[in-house]
DNA sequence: TTGAAAGCGCTAACAA
DNA sequence: TTGTTAGCGCTTTCAA
C-alpha cells in the first residue's frame, strides 16, 4: 500500500499505470478512463489523476494497449534502393502522413535482394505491422512482395505487377508534356530526347510522352529518342552527337537531371549559349545536381513525396477497412530555372 | 472446445498459440516451449508442435513477449537531415548492425526543429524503444536532445555537446591527413585549401588537420584556407582565385567533394591540366559527385555506414548494460580516383 | 461516479 | 516430460 519509490526512483524509473492509481488514490481502471478520456468521471478526479500522472512523469506503455487492441498501430516500409535518391522523398512523405495518423514506421533496407525482402517482411509480420509499403526505385513494375499477406500493402514509385495490388506511380507520360509545353512556350519547335536506357520502364514512358506531346504541338521529333544511360557523360557526348547531326535543334528534352546536366555542359563546350539557343529541360528537380548545373535546369519534378503521402494515405485508408486497389497517379510540377 | 475455423478461415485470420496447442493436442505453455527451444520436451512432441504450427502458418505476436520481456527489441533513429547525404549511410550502417541483434529501427524525421524532435522522442519513448540513435548532419556537436533519459542514446556523426554522452563521429583531423598523404606522395608540394564555411567545424578541423599534415611533411601551405560555401560555384570561383595569385600551386585539398567538383571544373576551364599540373582532393566520396566530376575525383571517404553501425553496436552495448560513454572516432579511408 | 475483474497473446515458474 | 497458473501493463465490461 504504501508508496515503494524510494530514495533510489531515478528518472529512469518506469512508471506504470499502478503507480498513478496509488499516487491519485483511485483504482487502475478509474486512471485508464480518466488519462483517456472514457467513461464518466467526476472532474476533480479527473484532475487528480492528471496530476499524479505529470507528478510522475508518466507515459502509458503502448505497447500493452495496442495488445489488447490487436494492432500495433506502426507500419513497415520496405525500400529497395537502400534510401537512395528516391526512396528518400518518399519515406518523408510517408511519415508526414503516418504521423497524421499516429502511426511510425519500421525502417527497412530491402537492397534490391529478394532474400532480404522476404526476411523483412517476416519480421514485419511477426512484428504485427498494421500494413507495409513497399518504396521501389525504378519506375518497372515489380513482381508483388508476397501473396494474400494478412496486411494491406502499398506499392510506392515502383507498382506491383499485379494490377489487382495498390500502387502509387509517378506521371511519366505528363512530365514529358509538362517539359514539351515549356519548351513550346518559350518559342522552341525542333526538341530532341537524351535519356536512359531504353530497357528502363521510365526512359519509355516519358519519349512515348513526349512523342505524344509534339504531336499534340504539331511538332515533329528531332530524330529518335537517344537512349543511353543516366549519366552526365552520356548527356554530355549525346549533346554533341546531337549537334553534329541537327544543328537546328533548339530544344532537349533530357530523361533526367543528370543527363540534362551533362547536356548543358556539353552544349555550351560546343560554343552554344544557354538558353538563349538551345532550352534544356531535365526531369527529377534533383536539387544537387538542378541547381549547380550551368545554367540552372528547368526541371519536372515528379512528386516524390507526394507519393509517399498518398501512398501512407491509401495504406491508412486500407487498414480501416477501405482498400482502393489499383494504379494512383500523382501528377508532377515543373520547376522553372534558367535553361 | 472445438475448433472454430469455419469456412471463412482465409489467411487473414490470425493464427494465435492456443490454436497451435488446439492442433497439436497440447498445452500452449507446452508450444512455448517446443516453439522456442526452452524447457525438456520430448522430440516428438516438439516436432508435432513444429508442424502444427507450419500448418496453420502460426508466427508468435512479438509485442505479447516483448510485453513480458520488459522490452520491445526496437530503437529509435532521429535524424536531423531528413535523411539527406548524411543521415541515409549512417542509417544503412545502423540497421545494418541492429538486425544482428534481432532489433529493428523506428524512422524519425527531426528535419532540424527541435519540436519535432522532441515530439518524435515521446513517441518513442512512448512505445518504449530500447535505445536512441540520433543522427545528426554536421559534425558541429549538437546539444543532448533530453537529460536523464529512461534509455541510452548514441548521437552519431553530430557528437553531443555534453561529453558524458556516447558519441560516434567522423575523423576530421585524419581525413586531412590522408588527403596530404596522396598529394605529397604523388609528388605535390605546394597545397592550397578550398573550403566551406568557417562556421561548420567541419570545415575547421579539416583546416587544421591540413596544417598539421603540412607541418609533419615540413611544408609550407599556399596561402590561408579559402573558406566560402560547400558549392559547386564557390569551388570553380576560388580555383580562378588562387591561380591568379599562386601560380604554384600543384595540389589542392578541398573541403568537400562538390567543392572539389566546382574546383576541377575551374582549373579545367582556366587551361590547367588535370592531374598532370594540379592534383585535387576532396572529402565524402559521395558516388555521384566524385564519379562525374572530370576527372574523378580522389577522395576521403569519411566511413559514414561504419559510424552508423558502429553507433548501433554501441547502443546495443549500452542497451545491456555496457555502455560506454565519450566520443568514439571512426577512421575514414582515401579512394583514389585520377584527379 | 468508481472499483473489481477479466483478458489481449505470450512466457516462466511451479506442479503434476 | 507436460500441464496449470500467474502475470507483463493496459482497456473495458459489469457491478457496486
Amino acid at each position: 500500500m504504501t508508496d515503494e519509490t524510494g530514495p533510489r526512483a531515478t528518472t529512469a524509473r518506469r512508471v506504470g499505470i499502478a503507480d498513478v492509481a496509488a499516487r491519485a488514490g483511485v483504482s487502475v481502471g478509474t486512471v485508464s478512463k480518466a488519462l483517456n478520456g472514457s467513461g464518466r468521471l467526476r472532474d476533480e478526479t479527473r484532475a487528480r489523476v492528471r496530476a499524479a500522472a505529470d507528478e510522475l512523469g508518466f507515459t502509458p506503455i503502448s505497447v500493452a494497449r495496442n495488445l489488447l487492441a490487436g494492432r500495433t498501430f506502426t507500419v513497415g516500409v520496405i525500400t529497395t534502393d537502400s534510401y537512395g535518391r528516391f526512396g528518400i522523398p518518399v519515406m518523408r512523405g510517408a511519415e508526414d502522413s503516418l504521423a497524421a495518423g499516429e502511426m511510425i514506421a519500421f525502417l527497412c533496407d530491402g537492397r534490391d535482394d529478394p532474400i532480404r525482402e522476404q526476411h523483412h517482411l517476416g519480421k514485419l509480420l511477426e512484428r504485427r505491422v498494421d500494413g507495409i509499403i513497399v518504396a521501389g526505385r525504378r519506375t518497372d513494375p515489380r513482381r508483388p512482395i508476397g501473396a494474400d499477406l494478412p496486411v494491406p500493402v502499398v506499392y510506392a514509385f515502383a507498382p506491383s505487377s499485379d494490377p489487382a495490388d495498390c500502387s502509387v506511380v509517378s506521371d511519366e507520360r505528363g512530365a514529358a508534356q509538362l517539359a514539351v509545353e515549356h519548351l513550346v512556350k518559350t518559342g522552341r519547335r525542333r526538341i530532341a530526347h537524351i535519356t536512359g536506357p531504353q530497357s528502363h520502364a521510365s526512359a519509355n514512358e516519358r519519349a512515348a510522352g513526349l512523342a505524344e506531346a509534339l504531336a499534340a504541338h504539331d511538332l515533329e521529333p528531332v530524330d529518335e529518342p537517344y537512349f543511353g544511360s543516366w549519366t552526365e557523360a552520356w548527356g554530355r557526348f549525346a549533346a554533341a552527337q546531337l549537334l553534329r547531326t541537327h544543328d537546328d535543334v533548339d530544344g532537349v528534352f533530357c530523361g533526367n537531371d543528370v543527363i540534362a546536366r551533362g547536356v548543358t555542359d556539353g552544349l555550351r563546350e560546343a560554343g552554344i549559349s544557354l538558353p538563349t539557343q538551345i532550352g534544356v529541360v531535365g526531369v527529377d528537380n534533383w536539387g544537387l545536381v538542378a541547381e549547380a548545373a550551368r545554367p540552372p535546369l528547368t526541371t519536372v519534378d515528379l512528386g516524390l513525396e507526394e507519393i509517399g503521402r498518398r501512398s501512407a494515405e491509401l495504406l491508412l485508408d486500407a487498414i480501416n477497412g477501405h482498400a482502393q486497389p489499383g494504379v494512383h497517379v500523382v501528377p508532377g510540377h515543373l520547376v522553372v530555372r534558367e535553361s
